[in-house]
RNA sequence: GCCAACUUAGCUCAGUUGGUAGAGCAGCUGAUUCGUAAUCAGCAGGUCGUAGGUUCGAAUCCUAUAGUUGGCUCCA
């Protein structure tokens, strides 16, 4: 009986019972076979070499598939684990998953792989490659497969398949004298393998988890044709070259010191932008009606015990004693707030109530976790807290939105994800409350339009949250700002409002940060513009470069007015070319170069060289002056 | 916290099997006065992360410790 198959274009064409995807393609030209790496059938991939059922719409899945990477990525892990144990056949397996950019593939050794052996085994991977194996999917039943892996000498497989339900099907691929537990599907054979690179290895525990053995894992990353993957391996030194630390040196923005570890010095530079990070959210504040408030480092203990810190955060919390009392450091500004707004009587005409607080917080991270300016032990938030009456919420979730939009809009980062983290394992309070809290904000971001994922058990242990995440220039995604409701804390202080009615309600809490942390912030932002700051945060605006000394004077001139019209300007008085000025200027990233000779003297003009468009010409100094002035008021971002 | 790697001049890095440290840039001094990404010359600069140990002798080998990096686990 012949079978009967429908392909995208809608056409129908019949097969021999039994033909499979590979015999599909062959049928339609054998190019088409050789470009095949899979095949959908009812939106499924399979592997080419399976035998198609009748009547089904199936697509050849070609490196130009969306979907063809991941499986070409999930074969090169099992070429990957192949060549490990040509190599160093004690290695026991783990997994080999593909993940974003690449793979892994987890091994047990009694010796961790150095960077020569990654390079043995790239070579060793090659050479399979070329060996051109074919791939052969092999189901065994559960016991089947239990006894094939204890025979294989693969504890780890063992205990993976011991989990799977006993009268289950597993499946399995086999590749020459390779044979692997796995979903599937791969590419019909290893000569399709050639594009791949091993970047490094790492620990990582077995099953992800902290008690188990720590595995050996190598990571990877394979496409489609060479040129690709020269341009991802290109992208990730863009990446490199961006890496804030390494930046913030260069710029002298910070500093790192072993006298306080992962704890940053921010030098002039760093300080000028820290500051003015600041202000620009203060400028906002007073638009959306916030109150700043400033409040103490250290507090007794008793109040974390009252807002639950003490149960629930003591791991990450400062602890110092004086005068026989113990007091923490503050971790986070709320149960502080709380403080205030419990001092008054509070009535509903009050209400909304809106903190901000750029107070210093520490939180102990654990030695291997801190990185940079992205991970730190003492920083400082855009915190707020929003206390309202329960039927406020929703306006107040409204606005937040629009706010935070429009600030992450200054900065150019114009793709933002949200995620809704739902309650923790170890949380406060009843479970009657999350639901109403969870809900709360599922609704408010339904009703903003806003699409969002969730992300189970990722809240915070006082409330579920909304986390907000921005894309930089190279599409990196970093959690900034946060929404969370807090129906708990008020409660636990006591605090109190009194109702129209007379009656006296608890008003909710409502913790936010459209930054996150400055620090996290600024680390963000310099990967995110690449060191190239927008004019209004650049620490030098412009620098005058004098091409003789005989122009000095007019040099000193032109940086006095800029300076006085607010602008933060540098000369360079050096005794060195204008190139060599120059190129010190372009490696500060200082936008506005103005090289000043003896014509512009006579003519008392400036020739304008911008960091990125280069050399703009000569210009009176009040149309320079007027259009970086505006720059600087519209806070407007380069496009890159 | 765990695993691995790294730590040499202000910065970026050399330093071969152990034989008492080297370059470029930056800095200082001098010469040069120059049109859009590095002018030339000279000088100065280091108890090789820290503390022990092995050795006739340690930047190099061993132990401990601190910090950083890549991950894991956690997280703004």
């Amino acid at each position: 009986m012949p079978i009967s198959v429908r392909l995208p274009d809608d056409s129908v064409r019949e097969l021999r019972d039994g033909a499979t995807g590979a015999d599909l393609a062959q049928g339609i030209g054998p190019r088409l076979l050789e470009a095949s790496l899979a095949i959908k059938v009812d939106g499924h991939l399979q592997d080419l070499n399976a035998p198609l059922p009748d009547g089904v719409k199936v697509a050849l899945v070609t490196s130009k598939d969306p979907n063809s990477l991941e499986i070409l990525r999930h074969s090169t892990s099992h070429l990957l684990a192949q060549a490990v144990k040509r190599l160093f056949p004690e290695a026991k397996a783990g997994i080999g998953p593909v993940i974003e950019d690449g793979f892994y593939y987890d091994f047990q050794v009694e010796k961790f792989f150095t960077p020569e052996d990654l390079v043995a085994i790239e070579d060793e991977m090659r050479k399979v490659s070329q060996e051109a194996h074919a791939v052969v999917r092999e189901d065994l039943g559960r016991d089947e497969a239990i006894a094939r892996f204890q025979a294989m000498g693969e504890p780890l497989k063992v205990e993976l398949v011991s989990d799977i339900p006993a009268d289950e099907k597993i499946s399995g691929y086999r590749q020459g004298d390779f044979y692997d537990l796995c979903r599937g599907p791969h590419v019909p054979n290893t000569n399709k393998l050639k594009a791949f690179k091993l970047l490094h290895v790492a620990a990582a525990y077995w099953r992800g988890n902290e008690k188990n053995a720590q595995l050996c894992r190598i990571y990877g990353t394979a496409f489609h044709t060479q040129k690709e993957l020269d341009e991802h391996l290109r992208r990730l030194e863009e990446a490199k070259a961006r890496d804030h630390r390494k930046l913030g040196k260069e710029l002298g923005l910070f500093s790192f010191h072993p006298e306080a570890p992962a704890s940053p010095f921010f030098h002039p530079k760093g300080t000028i932008i820290y500051n003015l990070l600041v202000d620009f959210m203060r400028e906002h504040y007073r638009v959306e009606g916030y109150s700043e408030v400033i409040t103490p480092q250290a507090l007794d203990v008793s109040m974390w015990k009252t807002s639950g810190h003490y149960d629930k955060y003591k791991e990450n919390m400062y602890f110092t004693e004086v005068e026989e009392r113990e007091y923490a450091l503050k971790p986070m500004n709320c149960p502080t707030h709380c403080l205030i707004f419990g001092a008054g009587k509070q009535s509903y005409r009050d209400l909304p109530i809106r903190y901000a607080d750029f107070g210093r917080l520490h939180r102990y991270e654990r030695s291997g976790v801190t990185q940079g300016l992205t991970r730190v032990r003492t920083f400082c938030q855009d915190d707020g807290h929003i206390f309202c009456a329960p039927e406020q919420m929703k306006a107040e979730m409204a606005s937040f939105f629009t706010f935070i939009m429009k600030i992450y809009d200054t900065f150019g980062f114009e793709e933002v994800r949200v995620m809704l983290s739902t309650r923790p394992e170890k949380r406060i309070g009843s479970d009657d409350i999350w639901d109403l809290a969870e809900n709360a904000l599922a609704d408010g971001l339904r009703e903003a339009g806003i699409d969002f994922k969730e992300s189970p058990g990722d809240g915070a242990f006082y409330g579920p949250k909304i986390e907000f995440q921005v894309l930089d220039a190279l599409k990196r995604p970093w959690q900034l700002g946060t929404l969370q409701v807090d129906y708990f804390l008020p409660e636990r202080f006591g605090l109190r409002y009194t109702r129209a009615d007379n009656t006296e309600g608890t008003p909710v809490m409502l913790h936010r940060a459209i930054l996150g942390s400055l620090e996290r912030f600024m680390g963000i932002l310099i990967e995110h513009c690449a060191g190239a700051f927008p004019v209004w945060l650049a620490p030098v605006q412009l620098t005058v470069l004098p091409i003789t000394d005989r122009v000095q004077a007019y040099a000193a001139e032109i940086r006095d007015k800029a300076q006085a019209l607010g602008l933060r300007a540098e000369i360079d008085l050096r005794n060195e070319k204008v190139n060599a000025k120059i190129r010190d200027a372009q490696m500060q990233k200082i936008p506005y170069m103005l090289v000043v000779g003896d014509r512009e003297a006579a003519e008392g003009t400036v020739s304008v060289r911008h960091r990125q468009k280069g050399n703009l010409g000569g210009q009176s100094l009040e149309a320079f002056f007027t259009q970086v002035l505006e720059e600087v008021r519209t806070r407007a971002h380069d496009h890159l």
